[in-house]
RNA sequence: UCCUCGAUAGCUCAACGGUAGAGCAUCCGGCUGUUAACCGGAGGGUUGUAGGUUCGAAUCCUACUCGGGGAGCCA
């Protein structure tokens, strides 16, 4: 074989990968080429048999036709089984009439890893619970090979987006000493023993004694840095691990995930709705124009409205409303709810379906909500009741983008601090932000597993993570 | 955390108080172009764990563990 990369750039015309073959067919037509790949399925008659192979490199197998006469080890070739690496050197044929375009007519087959019969991915459907349990070997599938490749290929493209528009980049801390924002359980960090930690008077463990001489934990948000930068480089985002010890046992939560956070200086909740809207259309763009195989496989095995609702979601304009205007909806609605609706109290899930899946029938920005509800850094409005928040509401997923426009009004924001008692010391470096050169600015939180799922179609986040961490869950 | 449903062969399921079965996978055989190929045969089980009821439990009861769906919390 070849070695790989050495002449990066250029196409070993003897050692190539799926994706060359399948995106330039006619340049090997009938050409000599090696392949290497795990084998899908196999199947032998009495003087020939055909292979299914994936190398990885593209969501569809190449058939690999096998001949007695062709082959010094027909035989063991034939008992090759599923899951087994080997690497083919054959000749590429066209095949017009047959279900694929082309096949390659194996010349040479050598295994280089064997898969013993008890190899747990067969060719017949499997449950996704099944292959939850197998997550070290589930991307070999068709339906996780699609997923993990969207998922890639969408983190290319919200950095794209970015870049394109001029954000900078930011890392924000992982390990954080802050509970400012108080959205939910936190992990805490810490290298005291377990068993005898130093205790304080009051017989707690001793934090200033830990690692960073107090409580730490991991970040459930970088949004209060983003906002830092933000007033630095006008337009920045973050794209990064972040963190939630809650209890939630539902397919929409988990204890780890990736979030988006892009935080603009010098706008306000409208810019922001806008910078949401043009974001999730490009990234949607993109997949839908890289992937098309993955696209067409979802549409076809996981949601067959999918496309449809894609292509409606980049070719409308998302809704919008206000919290007020909701309840009035929703008071008006024929429908009969669990929880009733009443201006003060949050939209619960069934009242968040009933807009974005009967009423609108696609995304849906819902504004300005009552503020006792939302989180105390966002803008109050002039009525004195509601914040310049807003939630993207999408069909299928739910609340896929949570964000406001930030209070810069130092003193509205220090009144905020001590209704909610909130601890002023630790924000101190959060309010100078406000007292040197503070401007409007606004931000939001994307949940990246969630884009995934509403691009997909696949309805359980513990399927769209590579290795998931969920509650009592921490396999691999 | 709450409600609800479930756990039987490697996988997907059946058997619902009386000898644990099928399809797929695996192994063996057949088949000259298959497409999750097809046809014939074989092997494969402490019925999630621990107790209980019963002459007898996969089946009924209790607890626990794990999983699905829904809710809360949220992204």
């Amino acid at each position: 074989m070849n070695k790989r990369f050495k002449s990066l750039g250029r196409i070993s015309m003897e050692n190539v990968v799926i994706r060359q073959l399948v995106r330039n067919t006619a340049r090997y037509e009938n050409q000599e080429v090696e392949l290497c790949g795990w084998i899908r399925t196999n199947r032998d008659q009495k003087s020939f048999g055909f292979m299914a192979l994936n190398d990885g490199t593209h969501f569809t197998t190449v058939q690999v036709v096998y001949e007695k006469d062709g082959l010094d080890n027909f035989e063991e070739v034939a008992h090759y089984r599923a899951g087994s690496a080997i690497s083919v050197r054959g000749l590429l044929v066209l095949t017009p009439q047959a279900p694929q375009p082309f096949e390659i007519k194996a010349r040479k087959v050598v295994l280089l890893g064997d898969s013993p019969e008890d190899y747990p991915i067969q060719p017949k459907r499997h449950t996704r619970e099944f292959l939850r349990e197998q997550a070290h070997l589930r991307s070999r599938t068709n339906l996780f090979a699609a997923v993990f490749r969207v998922r890639s290929v969408a983190a290319y493209a919200i950095h794209k987006f970015f870049q394109e528009n001029g954000f900078l980049y930011v890392h924000t801390p992982v390990i954080t000493a802050s509970d400012a924002e108080g959205a939910g359980e936190m992990f805490r960090v810490t290298t005291l023993d377990a068993k005898q930690p130093p205790l304080n008077e009051a017989g707690e463990a001793d934090f200033s004694q830990d690692f960073f001489g107090r409580r730490a934990n991991l970040t459930v948000s970088g949004q209060l840095e983003a906002e830092a930068f933000a007033l630095a480089f006008r337009d920045v985002y973050t794209f990064g691990p972040t963190f939630r010890a809650e209890n939630s046992n539902t397919a929409r939560h988990a204890a780890e995930f990736w979030m988006i956070e892009p935080e603009i200086a010098f706008a306000d909740l409208e810019d922001n709705m806008n910078l949401a809207e043009a974001m999730v259309k490009y990234v949607i763009n993109y997949v839908l124009e890289s992937l098309p195989e993955e696209m067409a496989f979802f549409n076809q095995f996981v949601d067959k409205n999918l496309q449809a609702r894609l292509d409606s979601v980049v070719g409308s304009k998302f809704a919008h409303i206000s919290y007020n205007r909701a309840i009035e909806i929703l008071k008006a609605a024929e429908e009969t709810f669990a929880y009733p609706v009443e201006w003060g109290h949050d939209l619960q899930t069934e009242h968040e379906r009933y807009l974005s899946e009967r009423i609108f029938s696609k995304p849906v920005f819902v504004t300005d909500y009552p503020r006792d509800l939302k989180a105390f850094y966002m803008r109050q409005n002039d009525d004195g009741k509601t914040v310049a928040a807003m939630d993207l509401l999408v069909p299928g997923v739910g609340e896929l983008i949570g964000g406001s426009q930030r209070e810069e009004r130092v003193e509205k924001l220090e009144q905020r601090i001590k209704e909610l008692k909130l601890d002023e010391r630790e924000l101190w470096w959060y309010l100078e932000l406000r007292k040197y050169g503070g401007v409007k600015h606004a931000g939001f939180g994307l949940g990246f597993e969630r884009l995934i799922m509403y691009i997909t179609g696949v309805s359980n986040i513990r399927d769209v993570v590579p290795f998931p961490r969920t509650v009592k869950s921490c396999e691999f």
